[in-house]
DNA sequence: AAGGCAGTATAGCACAGGCTATATTCCGCG
DNA sequence: CGCGGAATATAGCCTGTGCTATACTGCCTT
């Protein structure tokens, strides 16, 4: 017998794991964003959130209530929003992957602007191995 | 004045991009899922989609309206689906894209199951500008 | 100290995409 | 022929992510 138990996951596992990254998009992209915020300003307020990400402030107020649902950040009524440890440790993740995945499409000859756009979708489907892929291919191209 | 005009998209319109991008993923792979189906099958029904997409059968019938409401598929009921001529096309060009995605994560060094797991999540963030660069990257590899 | 405005929260709506349970239809077989 | 099981559709539920309209707070300014 082939054998193929526990291997190669098949066409459903596949659609199955690119819905689960797609549901976790959101939250990478606000707690990098927030992250951003308060480096940059000191402080992440909700109108701040919304106007970056591009959605209503009721919007961004309810995402920012699943960030606290979901341990990543907490917030005290009409002040900020903060990161929780782990809120932070993702933050710091999720931007790093994204320069990197920036980086390997420019380094294949993408346009720097084209990258930018892309990656922003792109990025929350690059799994740890694929972007270890990614850091040693730039790695071997710079050398 | 460094005109900054209608240039660079700023990063709310990079965001809704993204998200915008993510709306249609679901599409995209229901009428490339079709289109496989019927090449092998002769025939796509909802209950072989549901079990390709991995989900439940009620769950691909109420994506296959929408497909119908979108002008991408059409379907009898209690008989199979089809796509429209426009649903074949974005099958043929989601199917293109897709094969070069893999393609493109293995050249640069991603292993083969890791480049399909991937790749199932990426193609849909991947634009016609990154696609091309994709295609020409390849080229010259193999030259 | 108080008022007003800006910022935030809440209410309530729509739609997508999951699910289970159940109704309906089709079709092959006895 | 007609019946029963398999396939499909429908009903009804939940959650997530958007929106607008409106209520509430906090704080700056007079
Ligand atoms: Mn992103
Ligand atoms: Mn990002
Ligand atoms: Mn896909
Ligand atoms: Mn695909």
């Amino acid at each position: 017998m082939p054998d193929r138990t526990a291997s190669a996951p098949n066409e459903a596992d596949r659609f199955a794991r690119a819905r689960e990254k797609q549901a976790v998009a959101l939250l990478e992209d606000y707690v990098e964003l927030i992250g951003d915020l308060i480096a940059e300003a000191g402080e992440a307020r909700v109108a701040d959130i919304a106007h970056r990400m591009g959605v209503a402030q009721p919007t961004a107020t309810k995402t920012v209530g699943r960030l606290k649902r979901e341990g990543l950040a907490t917030a005290r009524p009409y002040r900020g929003v903060f990161l929780t440890e782990a809120g932070a440790a993702l933050a710091n993740r999720v931007r790093a992957r994204h320069r990197t995945v920036v980086a390997l499409l420019k380094a294949v000859g993408v346009p720097e602007a084209t990258a930018e756009l892309d990656a922003e979708g792109i990025e929350h489907h690059v799994s740890e191995k694929t972007l270890a892929a990614f850091e040693a291919f730039l790695k071997d191209r710079q050398a």
